[in-house]
Parts: C-alpha cells; sequence; structure tokens
RNA sequence: GGGCCUGUAGCUCAAUGGUUAGAGCAGGGCGCUCAUAACGCCUUGGUUGGGGGUUCGAGUCCCUCCGGGCCUACCA
C-alpha cells in the first residue's frame, strides 16, 4: 500500500468555475483520487478556494459586500458545487484561513533566514479615486502605438504590443475610470529565485517521465531571455497574509500583504493542516503528509493543473520550500508528478469566466447529473492538446457510452433475469469455455485499464473502460441467454448470474468516473462490496445464487435532440 | 517579435524510427430480439497540412513554408 498525496490547482474564488476549469484540474485530480482509494491505497486529496488578490477584492466590491464574507459565502457555493460534481476531497480549504497565514508567515521567516528574500523600492501606479496601488492591467489608456484607447497598462490588446502603464495617453483606472493617477514609490518584497536557478533547473531535468508541456513550460521560463527572474512576492492591498517574518513583524512592511501566488500553493499543506485539526488530529497528522523528516519520505505528490499554473508549481513553490529548508531543517516534500492539462474550448471560442462564455458548473447540475459531465469532459480531456466542447458531441457519447453501451447491459440482463427466474440470482448450471474467454478477455482490459489509470492517460483510461463494457454486450450476443433459456435453462441461469455478477464489477471499476451511477447500481445489486477485481474470476463469483437484487430504474436517460437544441441556444451568449 | 504545443478518415482521437497507419462516432450492409429502436458482426473511407532532406525504412527525426492554439513574468 502506497501513500499517495494528490492535490488540485486551487480555483479562485471570484466566481462559478465553467467546464473547463473543472476538466483541467479538479475532475481529473478526483479520477485519479478515487482510482487510488478503490486499489486499497492511503489517499490525501486537497483542494481548496484561492482567495486573496485584487480581482477578489473587485469582486467583493461590485457584490456590495466586504471581502472577508464574499469570500465566505462563494467558498460555501464552491465546496457546493465540488460536492454535486462528486469531487471526493479530504479537505477543501480556504487560503485565507488561519492555518495558511501562520504558515505562509513561517515560509517567508525562512525565506529571509535563507538570504533569499531582498527588499526593492521600486515605482507604482496609485489611484487616490480608488485608494489602492494598481496592478499595470488595471490601468487603461490610449496605445502610443496604434491607438487603441483600451490598451491596458500591461498590452495592448489591440496590436498586442507590450507596454508599461507609463506608456498609456490619458491613463485612467480600468475600475473606476478616474484619471486621478500618481506614481508612488513603494517597497516589494523580491523571492531570489535566480539564485536557485541551477538548482531548480537540475531538479526538472531529473524528472524524466513528467508531461512534455510541464517540462517544456519550466525549462522555457528558467533560460528563455534573460532567465529566471527574481519574482515580486508582496502587494499594497489589505485583504491577504499580512507581511510578517514568521512571528515577528516585518520592520518596513508594514500594511502590506503577500501576493496571492506566494501564499496560495502554501495552502496546499496548510489545507492540509486544516483537515487535522478539523479531525481533532495534532500536527503529526498533516505533516506526515508533508515533511520528509516526519514520515512523509514514503510520500508520492502529485498536481493536477492547467497549463497556465505550471510555472508557479514548477518554480516558484518548489524555491519557496527548497528555499525554507536552506539548513535542512525542514525538508518539506516536493512534488513528484505534474500532470498538466491544456484547455477546453466552448464551441468555437474560450470558456471564459470575465464574460460569462460557455457552461458554469452550476448550471451543468441543473441540466444533469454529474456524472454525464465527468464521463465526457473526462473521455475528452484536454490531454495533448486544446480540445472542444459541443453540445453535438456531448450528446453522442453521453447517449452512447453511457445510456447504450453501460446502461442498456445493466437493463438487458437485470430485466431478462426478473422475467425469467426473478429478481434473484439464479442458481443451477455451469460456466464453459466461452465464459473462460470472457473472464481471460475482462482479465487482459482491466490489467491495462489500470497501467493507464496509475499513468493518469485520462481519455486513454475512458477508451478503455468503454472497452471493457463492450465485452459485456459482446458476451451476451454470443451467449444469447434468451436463446438457451429456451433449451438449456441451467445454462441460461449461469450465463445471468455470470452477467449480473459482471454488472457489479462495472460498478466496481467505473466508480472513479461515474460514482454515482456506479453507486446506484451497487445499491440495485444489494452489494457493498468495493472491492477491486484482482481476480476477476473470484469477482465474478461474489454474488452467490440467490442473491436479492432490485431492477434498477433506467441508469442514464437519453439526451434528446430537443434537449440538446434548446441547451445550444440558451448557452449560446454570455451568461447573465 | 521570441518561445512552446499542435495539424492523421466527414467528426473526436490513437500509433517505443520497423508488417498493409488504427479505434469510437457518423455512412453502408447483415444478424439478433433480452434490452433505453438498444446490442453484435461485416464494411466504405487516409498523398498523415505543403515542399525538401536524413535513413535500408519517416505519421514519427532535421530544414522550410502554411494553418490553429498557448505563453511571454503586476489578473489569477
Amino acid at each position: 500500500m502506497a501513500r499517495i498525496l494528490i492535490t488540485s490547482a486551487l480555483p479562485y474564488i471570484n466566481g462559478i468555475k465553467h467546464l473547463g476549469n473543472l476538466v483541467g484540474s479538479q475532475l481529473p485530480a478526483d479520477l485519479y483520487a478515487r482510482y487510488m482509494r478503490a486499489r486499497g491505497h492511503e489517499v490525501m486529496f486537497i483542494c481548496a478556494t484561492d482567495e486573496h488578490g485584487t480581482p477578489a477584492e473587485l469582486a467583493a466590491a461590485k457584490a456590495g459586500k466586504p471581502v472577508a464574507e464574499y469570500c465566505a459565502e462563494m467558498h460555501d457555493v464552491q465546496a457546493e458545487l465540488a460536492n454535486g460534481f462528486k469531487l471526493s476531497f479530504d479537505h477543501y480549504g480556504r487560503s485565507s484561513s488561519p492555518e495558511n497565514h501562520q504558515l505562509t508567515q513561517h515560509m517567508a521567516g525562512r525565506l529571509k533566514a535563507a538570504g533569499l528574500i531582498s527588499e526593492v523600492s521600486e515605482k507604482q501606479v496609485y489611484s487616490n479615486a480608488d485608494g489602492r496601488f494598481l496592478p499595470d492591467r488595471y490601468i487603461e489608456g490610449t496605445c502610443p502605438n496604434c491607438g487603441y484607447d483600451r490598451a491596458r497598462g500591461d498590452q495592448c490588446e489591440n496590436c498586442t504590443k507590450q507596454l508599461d502603464p507609463t506608456d498609456l495617453i490619458n491613463p485612467r483606472s480600468a475600475i473606476s475610470g478616474s484619471t486621478d493617477l500618481e506614481v508612488r514609490e513603494t517597497k516589494h518584497l523580491f523571492l531570489r529565485q535566480k539564485s536557485m536557478r541551477d538548482s531548480l533547473r537540475d531538479w526538472i531535468k531529473s524528472k524524466h517521465d513528467w508531461p512534455i508541456l510541464t517540462t517544456s513550460i519550466a525549462l522555457k521560463w528558467l533560460d528563455d531571455g534573460d532567465g529566471l527572474q527574481d519574482r515580486g512576492i508582496t502587494r499594497d492591498l489589505d485583504w491577504g497574509v499580512a507581511v510578517r517574518d514568521g512571528d515577528a513583524p516585518w520592520p518596513g512592511m508594514e500594511g502590506k500583504v503577500f501576493y496571492v501566488w506566494f501564499d496560495a500553493p502554501i495552502e496546499y499543506i496548510a489545507a492540509t493542516a486544516e483537515w487535522a485539526h478539523a479531525q481533532g488530529l495534532g500536527d503529526d497528522a498533516w505533516e506526515r503528509w508533508w515533511r520528509e523528516d516526519k514520515g512523509a519520505a514514503d510520500v508520492r505528490y502529485v498536481e493536477f493543473m492547467g497549463k497556465d499554473n505550471v510555472p508557479f508549481h514548477t518554480l516558484s513553490f518548489p524555491a519557496t520550500l527548497m528555499g525554507a529548508n536552506f539548513d535542512g531543517a525542514e525538508p518539506w516534500k516536493l512534488v513528484d508528478y505534474i500532470k498538466s492539462f491544456n484547455y477546453l474550448n466552448y464551441d468555437g471560442g474560450q470558456f471564459s469566466t470575465s464574460q460569462g462564455r460557455g457552461v458554469f458548473m452550476d448550471q451543468a447540475l441543473s441540466l444533469l447529473p454529474a456524472d454525464y459531465w465527468r464521463w465526457w469532459l473526462l473521455s475528452h480531456a484536454p490531454e495533448s492538446s486544446d480540445s472542444e466542447f459541443t453540445w453535438e458531441n456531448f450528446q453522442t457519447s453521453a447517449n452512447k457510452d453511457l445510456a447504450d453501451v453501460l446502461g442498456n447491459l445493466v437493463s438487458r440482463v437485470t430485466k431478462f433475469c426478473r422475467s425469467k427466474f426473478g429478481e434473484v440470482v439464479p442458481e443451477g448450471g455451469e460456466t464453459g469455455p466461452r465464459e473462460a474467454q470472457l473472464v481471460a478477455d475482462l482479465t487482459a482490459k482491466i490489467r491495462s485499464y489500470e497501467q493507464l489509470m496509475e499513468a493518469m492517460e485520462v481519455r486513454k483510461s475512458a477508451n478503455e473502460l468503454r472497452a471493457i463494457w463492450v465485452l459485456g454486450n459482446e458476451y451476451l450476443q454470443e451467449a444469447a441467454p434468451w436463446s438457451t433459456f429456451k433449451t438449456d435453462p441451467a445454462l441460461a441461469a449461469a450465463q445471468i448470474r455470470l452477467a449480473l455478477n459482471l454488472i457489479r464489477l462495472y460498478a466496481v471499476i467505473s466508480q472513479p468516473f461515474i460514482p454515482e451511477a456506479a453507486q446506484s447500481t451497487m445499491s440495485a445489486m444489494a452489494s457493498d462490496d468495493w472491492s477491486w477485481p484482482d481476480d476477476v474470476a473470484a469477482a465474478l463469483q461474489l454474488l452467490p445464487a440467490g442473491h436479492a437484487f432490485t431492477t434498477p430504474e433506467v441508469l442514464f436517460t437519453k439526451i434528446t435532440d430537443e434537449q440538446r437544441e434548446d441547451w445550444q441556444s440558451r448557452f449560446a451568449g454570455v451568461r447573465s
């Protein structure tokens, strides 16, 4: 039994996430966590809301609420939706938790002690009307290059030229529109990750099995142009983790907070501490997952994220953890494998939270149960390149794979049994070479499925699982119990006994993809034996003759053309 | 501008430099009648974006051109 630590990239707090966010991190992480638990491993699966930063403050202001209150509400909303999608987090934390405040400050103190923090004075744009410093992209003005009048301070979206806020003509605040801006001097802390370039490169190059998407992004940031740059880790904001040197004040940094990208990954660790405290456990309970000197030496740590998150997880966060161990006193667990994803597009364009384009988690659940979405998203996960959601494709996949191949298999077996033998596993008869062949075929494909799941080959795993379902239909076609029942009822009984057991087996191995249907199938089969079919032949004898079951309702109703057209038009524009 | 990824059947995707480039869906044919008009079997369909090169052998490696996407560090 192995110990596996799994984290999903943290969803940002400022709104309900869309399906693209879901498939890029939380959903595949859940698939992996469920599979590893099903195989009997000890799993710690962590996620949390990422609550700090300027967008959170602005979203709260827009909602007319204090930011702490806004975040608390949105956390509950997101937690509820995660629950609706059957995301099996051991803990769904908050980056604003006391645990994260404490740990973030501790890490900063360690980095300071390591000599890895520098203080830099820089000039930034301050808006008097807004009473805040403005990040570059929150300053708008006329592009000096092309004349576009809504160019942002970091880049002109019209001509793509990189800009500095001071380049803009007639600059104004993108928040209030105010032109009462001034440049102020402000002091910030920088993480001296440039000095850790070689150790970061060595570490990344030692990871030969990582997806090319992960390593290519990391190496580009390390070595492209001037190479890895030191990074500012503080901001002039109210909402966030106050800058402190561990328990002590940090002179000169009063009123400043850590940058959200500094405290967010630390929340992976802090959320595990939140979990321990919520369980009434001591610090040793979470430290055995995160500290190699306190039990984490045998932990395998896997991170899931969209490609936009890769630089922070391959460079800044490891630099933080390595730096915090400068004297060997705090060996924090570094990631062992990073599974990164491309983007999911929506019907010819991008999903967009800010523009309300696409299907969002709450809307999805209002249309169909989670399993439909889980199956489509996972079987079309954007692993090798960006992929695209279309309603036609969604309808086809759900109807063919779930309703026809799997759902109908369950129906035809249970209903046939009910009409010929009653709602009980029939007795008598013996299986023969045909059944032995089925066991051999199942075994080969299940072993293959296991390898793909362990390798986090999400789409290929889905394909293999579907192929395993198909074996059931092939067997029935060949065995034809509806024919044998007329000539040799005992043989039909043996065939149906096997088929009923096959349904239970399918529920067990399909559970990581479609947990709700798996549960309802198990309930119908009146079984709670979720043991993994290491021995397929034995697994197909678990439901003994005489075992009563209930013929389940239709497992997956089909998506009709009318529904599809309705949804297609309803979700064609932007969310109001 | 620079970098990275990507381009394979009508669609969505596979294929350690090594038989005749494979699946699912869609299309065509046959079978079955237990089942959600479901299932099974057979089948049509490819100049692997274009061009050049390396090699006994290239979808795969190199060069070049074309198309799509992403990143480029103060949104996260």
